[in-house]
RNA sequence: GUCCCCAUCGUCUAGAGGCCCAGGACAUCACCCUUUCACGGUGAAGACACGGGUUCGAAUCCCGUUGGGGACGCCA
């Protein structure tokens, strides 16, 4: 048996941090078995469904790698398809109309309410002769669903789990307007695209119970359920739009690897043993529903960013500094470009972030004069600049300008006049990056080259 | 409120009755490396929510308590 997930996002905002991972989840299951991984837009929502949402998801995915199999599903397009089976399900006395209003239900609501009940529809159009339906009254279809009994779902992640059919109430298939539920399309969704497990988030556990029942109404196969605890906030509650529950491209805007983020994704509710740095392939491999935990986790930045700056140090020089350029508005300035590739070793292992790794990289781009900052400043004061200028002097001599030999060289200047390299590296450090902190400096005018090191130099000496 | 799920260091987790006075990773702290800051290395501190069982033996099984989360729509 051919393995088949989807991924089914409803299309009412971006691709936040939780669906991604159950998209990842899906694309690594039906990946590492070989299988089939669709995608299904859930947009029946009409007023709350957005092209630009769509767009977004599509987006998050491509960037994410997460690719997806056959064409993308649009579930608003299958109405009829929800509708004929409906139908079937109606003239198997497995649905009736109802014809109850939305004022009634909105009584029954506060009946349960104030009798602290949960909200059930009463049934009241259950085995009632349609002959006595009102006029003007355009009915639903509801699921004619079991009264006793316990319905009963196997699930991959959480085990076994029952609940009694009379907690239960007929749940709506059909709309007044004749359009789908959202428990109804996606169970005919799932049924008609073959799919074989159905991974997702927890918050659709007890959902799963009612969705059986359509399943068994209609007699179709189950699949397999398999759902997942949800992404919580550093704070432990639900992920929400203050903190955490941003789209991926708010991530990829701060800077973070697609790799970096699948990987720190992965690790968030499964595990496999000790590995914390598991490449993608690696990933495929591996991946199974045992590995995944049941409880619900938090997001936590600060294990983003280490796993982020590994990625970063295994990263390509070439297309970091293409990126970094982007970031810098440089980008297809060839020199400036091939600059930041030549920097890249010493930037990259002091970065967390793109975003980082770009402010760090600026100095590299700037145009002289540069400007330092304060505590720059204060390494360019009348002592200071008389050692630049002494080193200057050596500099300006047929110097071969590689990191070693220029390193070589200050310490040779240093030594002969009795002080120690940091008192000659943290000015010039100041001189031709305009701050205090920066990659090795030997590196930096190995990078920056003998001209524009010298030329920054005489400006610190003039500008003091 | 009703139903359902969950519970190991601050965080992510390993752990499927003895290998665990609980292992790894991130974060924190200290030291080393060092021209700055990082990277890297070494080390420290840090958890089985609580209470009952079951068992020769429990982080692991059962029950309860507490705490967290989710679902209760003609939203998805």
């Amino acid at each position: 048996m051919t393995v088949v997930t989807r991924f089914a996002p409803s299309p009412t905002g971006f691709l936040h941090i939780g669906g991604a991972r159950t998209a990842l989840f899906n694309w690594l299951f039906a990946r590492h078995h070989g299988g089939v991984f669709r995608l299904r837009i859930e947009d029946t929502d009409r007023q709350r469904s957005t092209q630009q949402a769509i767009d977004a998801i599509i987006d998050g995915l491509k960037w994410l790698g997460l690719d997806w199999d056959d064409e993308t599903i649009f579930q608003f397009a299958r109405a009829p398809r929800h509708a004929e089976v409906a139908m079937e399900m109606l003239k198997q006395g497995k649905a009736y109309y109802c014809y109850t209003t939305p004022e009634e239900l909105e009584q029954m609501r506060a009946a349960a309410r104030a009798a602290g009940k949960p909200m059930r529809y009463d049934g009241r159009w259950r085995d009632r002769d349609p002959k006595d339906a009102p006029q003007g009254v355009k009915p639903v279809v509801r699921l004619k669903a079991p009264t006793a009994g316990e319905t009963v779902v196997q699930d991959k992640v959480q085990g076994e789990v029952r609940v009694a059919n009379e907690q239960l109430d007929d749940m709506v298939l059909l709309r007044s307007d004749g359009t789908p539920t959202y428990m109804h399309s996606v169970v005919v969704d799932d049924h008609d695209m073959g799919i074989t497990h159905v991974i997702r988030g927890d918050d659709h556990l007890t959902n799963t119970f009612r969705q059986l029942q359509i399943y068994q109404a209609m007699g179709w196969e189950l699949p397999a359920f398999a759902h997942i605890p949800l992404i919580h906030g550093p704070d432990g509650a639900k992920l929400s739009k203050r903190h955490g529950a941003l789209g991926v491209e708010a991530y990829r805007d701060m800077g973070y690897l697609p790799e970096a983020l699948r990987n720190y994704l992965l690790r968030l509710g499964w595990g496999h043993g000790d590995d914390e740095i598991i490449s993608t392939a690696q990933a495929i491999e591996w991946f199974d529903l045992d590995g995944v935990g049941r409880a619900p986790s938090r997001f936590d930045f600060a294990k983003l960013d280490n796993l982020n700056g590994h990625y970063l140090r295994q990263a390509e020089d070439a297309s970091l500094a293409g990126e970094v350029a982007r970031r810098l508005g440089v980008a297809g300035d060839a020199q400036l470009e091939q600059r930041l590739a030549a920097g890249m070793a010493g930037l990259k292992a002091r970065a967390k972030t793109l975003k980082e790794l770009a402010d760090n990289a600026r100095f590299y781009i700037l145009k002289r004069p540069l400007v330092p900052d304060d505590k720059a400043r204060a390494h360019l004061a009348a002592t200071a600049l008389q050692v630049l200028k002494g080193l200057r002097g050596v500099l300006a001599g047929p110097q071969s300008w590689n990191g070693t030999d220029l390193e070589a060289a200050a310490r040779e200047f240093a030594e002969s006049n009795g002080i120690k390299l940091g008192q000659v590296a943290q000015p010039l450090r100041a001189a031709l990056t305009g701050a205090t902190t920066s990659p090795p400096i030997f590196e930096v005018m190995q990078v920056l080259g003998r001209e524009e090191t010298l030329g920054r130099i005489d400006d610190a000496l003039a500008g003091g």
